[in-house]
This record gives structure tokens, C-alpha cells and sequence, in this order.
DNA sequence: GCTTATATGTAATAAAACTACATTAACTGT
DNA sequence: ACAGTTAATGTAGTTTTATTACATATAAGC
């Protein structure tokens, strides 16, 4: 039996293959998941209407070794805390239902991104940022938001920074490309043409083209280096929600990572621009 | 003792506070939590050089009513794949840890915020924007991004949106406000003066002011609505890093809220504003 | 309707966890 | 330093829980 990752779900799947003590056990289950992880195998059996054998075989028959692990794995499902896993809002949702689908998008997606995570590309995008002369964020739509919380971050590593949104600008400074240079795009898709095209513009120089995109796309192949964010958006959303989150957090990577290139000897740096904002902020009270 | 999502943090946390027995349980617990929720309290007693009653206790200790239970919770908190919790990046993390502490931080804090949603907070901002005559999105810094990303989303509403940067823009706008206008403030601390100032301005005319910030912030106490967001940020850490992620995340929900309240005969309009974009793609191949 | 296979339950066994109590270690004040 | 006291830890027995082996029942095939 498959391995995967939520429990209820696959049980759920295989109900229509299993006999009657079996489903009756897997209607137990389903009816109170949190309690049975709680309950003994005789109570579970109880409220099932089944001997106690059965509820063993049963949980044999989803992978787990007996009863014990059973509820283990069954825990495990249950904890992630992702009751709506990729399920899009509907229109009958209400307040108690909708902030926690999105939620556990959000959460999810960031859980996949953690168990993906392209290090040498992360490891060479840190290599090119920390040597780098100049670098320019690219991001369109969205990915513009993106962008310039990445100019945000690094301009703290008194390294030229820039983000532009004008398809003209793009192009031009893209055009103006030399050594050292590190051009820097974000794109959900990888497609949109303005950025694709000055990606292509820049990688025509002695620039380096780093791009945060989807694998295989026309962005990602304009690139010296890739890193992927393969996060799958549903389909109905009309915005891409999770995958800017996981660009985000893997712009703090790349950002951590250029800190500890610079080396512990850079934190005073780092300080003094913490410090340069204290006077635009009320003290605490 | 706290109950808080993530057992080991806790025990973790505690260890200092331990007594001998206790802290040898500990140690072997976070040596190899994973294979804790496997073992018997006979193995692990064993691991870790004490009787069994002795990691009776320890469980006990820690609010589970005896080894079985703690053995759940602990698996629950090993669920979420969160290791290193509220952990700083520090100098001697290599390219295997670092990347993992960020997506760890990042998640666990979106974690806390599903659980602690201020949901009657964010169905008066759902009212609010969902009537709006013009909504103004303001944010500085780190949040200036989280602002743009906001007005990305929410012109779709066929409601005037714009975000502002300009310390001056700020006030002047702040002081044109009128019914039916929403002005709405992100900031992570609440305390930046140019937005406290301007949230004040406003808050003096006739339109409605909107807070996405810390409870009990200077900006929350001149707001009519404030939606609480009280992530702890490493304070290591030189930037806001997981509380942008929810504030994203909140705006979402906001969004999914107010598309909520247009009801379904608001989706072909939708539909039509991601039709627009398509001509601006290389079509997927 | 008999045979065979499958499903389910019963009861005994084994494993695991817990409790009460005994022992040991640590601490206090003289 | 030592006796008294308290807290910490361990031992051994008890109880709970889970598993196994086997018996019985049910369904399917001939």
C-alpha cells in the first residue's frame, strides 16, 4: 500500500475495496479521526462493532506494523494541521473555512518547497550575489511585489541594488550588462514574454542571469542558474498565491547565505543599518 | 506546563530545569525523536540510562498522561517536518542547515497564525473593503512590498486601489479621506512614526482605518479595525522575515473574502482580468 | 449442497505501561 | 561531619493493552 503522506486520505480511497469489519473500522476511524488516536484497540473495536483482531488486521493492511503504529501514523496525518490539502475556496465556504484552506495552501506548499529545495542552485546564486558588482531584481505582476522585498534585503550587502518594472527599463539595462553584473528574475510562470526577452537581452552579455522560476521554462532556459519553484498553484485561484510565498523564502536563503559568506566580521555592518531606523519608530512603551 | 505546538521546542526550552534522570531522557529524546515515537518506554529507558518510571515522569511532566500519549505528541510535533524552532541562523551552519531553519521558521510561524486568526477582526476588514469607494494600501519598508503585493490583488475589485510610499503622499492623502474610503496600514511593528501619523490623520476624517500590525501597537490604537499578526521574529535577525509571510497570507484571505462577498456572478469578471494577461506569455509548450 | 477459501471472532499469550513501595542520593541545620 | 528530612530514582508486582494461534462462521465456486 502506498506510503503517502495523509493517512485519512488513502483510507478514505480504499473504502470501497475493503470488507464489512474493515470498513466498519475505517467508518470508526473516519467519524472521530482525532479520538481514536487517543482510544485503545479494544474501545476503537467497540466503536467500530468489531473484535479486536480486526481493527489489528485492519491496521496492517494500511502499512503500519499494529495498533500502536497505526495511531502513530494516524497522529502524524492528523498533525500537520492540513485539513485542506490544494483545495481552492468555494463560494459556500464561510469565515471559519476559507482563512484556513488558504492557510494550509500556504503551509503545504512551503512544506513541499523545504523537502525540495534546490541546494547547488541556491549555493551558486549566493556564490554570484556575493561577488557581485551590481544586482538588478526583475519581477513583473506579482513577482514585482517579490522583487522589491528582495531589493529590500539586499541592499544591506552595500552591493548596488535594484528593482525596475518598466519592460524599457528592463531591456536597457539588461542591455547594459558587463562582468559582475547579476540580473535577477522572478516569475511564477517563466513565460511572460518582457521578461523572458530581457533575460535573453542579458544572458547576451558578460552578465550573470540568475532566474526564480518554474523548471523548464523559457525563463529558466535564459539562465546561467536556475533555482526552481516548482509549487503548484490550483488551477481555479486566479492568483498565484503559494509560490511567492516560497520565492520569498527563498530569497531570505539566498540572503542568509550572502551573510554568512560575508562572515561573522559583517554583522557590525548589518547593525548599523538596523540602528539607522531607530529614530523613525516610537519607542516601546 | 505550556502546551504549545512543538513538543520538542518545549523540552528543549526546559532542559536547564531538569534534574538528572529527567535531562538523560531529554538528551535521548532529541537525539533521535523520530525513533522515540517508535520505541517502548522499555527501549527508550534503556537509551537513555534510567528506569522506566523514571520516563513515566518525564512524560508526565510534560503534560501527556503517561509514555503512550507523550509518544503522540511528540509525533504530532515531528509532523510538520519543523526542526529548528524559532532558531536564528547562526555562522557555523553549512548549505544543509540554514536553508532548512528559514522554511522551518517560515512554516511554523504560518502554523501559529492559522491557530490565533483573528477572524472577527477580518470579517469587519472584509466588509470594509468590500464597500469601499477607494482603498489605500501603506507600508514602509519591508512592508512597502507586502503593501504592492496587496494592491496587485485587490484592484481586481474593480475598487480604486494604490499603494504610496512618500512620507508626504502618506499625510496629504491620509487627510483627504472620506466616506466610504479605506485606508488601510501594514507595519510589522506598529510603531513607525510617518504611518502612525498618517493612520492618525486619517483616523480624524470621515474614512475607515484598517491595521494589519502587532496588538497594542501605537498603529493599532489609531486604527477603527486592527488585524492582529503577533509573530515572533527572531530578534537575532536583522529583518522581519515571518511576519511578512502572514501578513501575505492575511491579505489572501482578505482577498478570498471580499471575492466571497461579491458572490459567483463576480467570477466572469475575474476570468476576465487573467484573460488579459495571457497575451503577454510565451504559451506553454 | 458440498467443498474451499475467506472473513471474523474467541481465548490465551505476550508485551507494554503503570503503580506502589523501597531504596538511594541530595540537602538542611546542628 | 552527621542525623534528619526531602527529593529523586529504581525495583518488582499489577494492570492494561496488544498480538497470536486457533476455532467458527460466512461467502464463493463447483
Amino acid at each position: 500500500m502506498t506510503s503517502e503522506t495523509n493517512l485519512l486520505a488513502v483510507i478514505e480511497r480504499q473504502r470501497p475495496e475493503l470488507n464489512k469489519s474493515e470498513s466498519k473500522v475505517a467508518a470508526a476511524i473516519l467519524r472521530n479521526p482525532e479520538e481514536t488516536t487517543r482510544s485503545s484497540i479494544a474501545s476503537l473495536a467497540a466503536q467500530a462493532g468489531v473484535s479486536e483482531p480486526s481493527v489489528n488486521r485492519f491496521c496492517k493492511k494500511f502499512g503500519a506494523s499494529g495498533f500502536p503504529d497505526f495511531k502513530l501514523r494516524l497522529a502524524r496525518s492528523l498533525a500537520s494541521g492540513v485539513r485542506y490539502v490544494s483545495r481552492a475556496v468555494e463560494f459556500s465556504d464561510d469565515i471559519n473555512t476559507f482563512p484556513r484552506k488558504l492557510f494550509d495552501n500556504a503551509i503545504s506548499a512551503l512544506m513541499t518547497a523545504r523537502e525540495n529545495l534546490p541546494l547547488a542552485a541556491i549555493e551558486r546564486a549566493v556564490d554570484h550575489i556575493a561577488q557581485a558588482r551590481r544586482v538588478f531584481f526583475f519581477g513583473l505582476g506579482t513577482s514585482a511585489a517579490v522583487a522589491r522585498d528582495a531589493e529590500h534585503k539586499f541592499f544591506r550587502f552595500n552591493v548596488p541594488v535594484s528593482t525596475h518594472e518598466d519592460a524599457m527599463m528592463l531591456r536597457m539595462l539588461s542591455a547594459s550588462g558587463g562582468v559582475g553584473d547579476v540580473f535577477f528574475f522572478i516569475s511564477h510562470t517563466g513565460r511572460t514574454r518582457v521578461l523572458v526577452e530581457a533575460a535573453q537581452i542579458a544572458k547576451n552579455t558578460e552578465a550573470t542571469v540568475v532566474a526564480l522560476t518554474h523548471e523548464g521554462s523559457p525563463l529558466a532556459e535564459q539562465s546561467h542558474c536556475c533555482i526552481n519553484v516548482d509549487v503548484e498553484e490550483d488551477t481555479d485561484q486566479y492568483l498565484p498565491m503559494t509560490s511567492r510565498l516560497v520565492q520569498l523564502v527563498i530569497l531570505d536563503v539566498l540572503a542568509a547565505g550572502v551573510t554568512l559568506r560575508r562572515g561573522e566580521s559583517f554583522t557590525p555592518y548589518l547593525a548599523r543599518i538596523k540602528d539607522s531606523l531607530k529614530d523613525t519608530r516610537f519607542p516601546p512603551s
